[in-house]
DNA sequence: ATAAAGTAGTTAGCTTGCTAACTACTTTGG
DNA sequence: CCAAAGTAGTTAGCAAGCTAACTACTTTAT
């Protein structure tokens, strides 16, 4: 038979798979409305973070600022590479790191993707408060450093066995 | 040149991006502890939304339980009856929609599960307040509906071209 | 001075979301 | 009553996250 679980513990697991919906679906909203300039969901996020730091970053402070993994961003800058709206140049201060900066045509791209951005964004954020967005965000984030340390203290667990 | 955008842009773009992180470190927080039980992200996300609904339910019900779409679901409940967690059987009342039941294994699998995972949510909800959750998740589905607002506004407006 | 350890980036391959196009059954309308 | 339209599920293949294992530089410590 199937047990009876208590009700704030359906409302948990919603909340996580809500995350990951709303997520989805306000990439996917802004995804659509870039359509005409070519760009997937990883790439325009990826020109929009160079934008928000600064031309000449390195993969690795990218990597960071996106919060994914090296890996990730490895395959859609050579996408973006090849679509020639970034260039890519080694470091010479240090060889192994790369530096990346806006084509002419990258930064033609860039314009655009702002300004369609920042109509989409007015809709996504059409009835909240900015209390409201700042109390979300406050509260993602703390759940995130929430995670994290719940998985480190499990991997030390697993290590001291 | 780089060129200088308004603070409140970065934060938005932030918190969209800050969504995906926080969904993606939850439910690798949760992973890593169901680690034993050789179950995905996917995996114990289907067996928990089973047993929040009811056992017989059909994949269609349960799509729309977990925010995904049919082929998503197809292939983890495939995974999860080669693993002998579940079973399907044909609707005799309508042969094209399946039903869906746990196995003996699976009830019992989903026993550890739900233990295993009101331990971790505990540690994931460390520090909010009820009312802090329910914020953010009315938060949540407010801007989802934003977003889907948003994206048939501009699949009617590319139609009517 | 150089061997060892550390770091930036890449490649290969997994997971899990998606859409498009299909099968097979059910419902509807002329 | 049967053809057309609709619906449940599947298959194939793409997108974008991840880890593990690699190369090629840099830093550190003896």
């Amino acid at each position: 038979m199937v047990k009876n679980i208590p009700f704030h513990e359906t409302l948990d697991l919603t909340i996580i798979g809500t995350m990951g919906r709303v997520h989805r679906i306000c990439r996917e909203a802004i995804t659509v409305a870039v359509e005409p300039l070519g760009l997937t969901q990883s790439r325009w996020m990826v020109l929009m973070h160079i934008n928000i730091n600064r031309e000449g970053l390195t993969q690795l402070e990218l990597a960071n600022s996106l919060g994914i993994e090296m890996p990730s961003l490895t395959r859609t800058l050579k996408q973006l590479e090849e679509q020639s709206l970034i260039t890519r140049r080694i470091d010479e201060h240090d060889k192994r790191s790369k530096q990346i900066y806006f084509t002419k045509q990258g930064l033609a791209t860039l314009d655009s993707l702002t300004e369609i951005i920042s109509h989409i964004k007015a809709q996504l954020y059409d009835g909240f408060t900015d209390e409201q967005l700042d109390a979300m965000a406050y509260g993602l984030v703390k759940m995130e450093k929430n995670a994290h340390h719940c998985i480190k203290f499990q991997t030390k667990a697993k290590n001291d066995t």
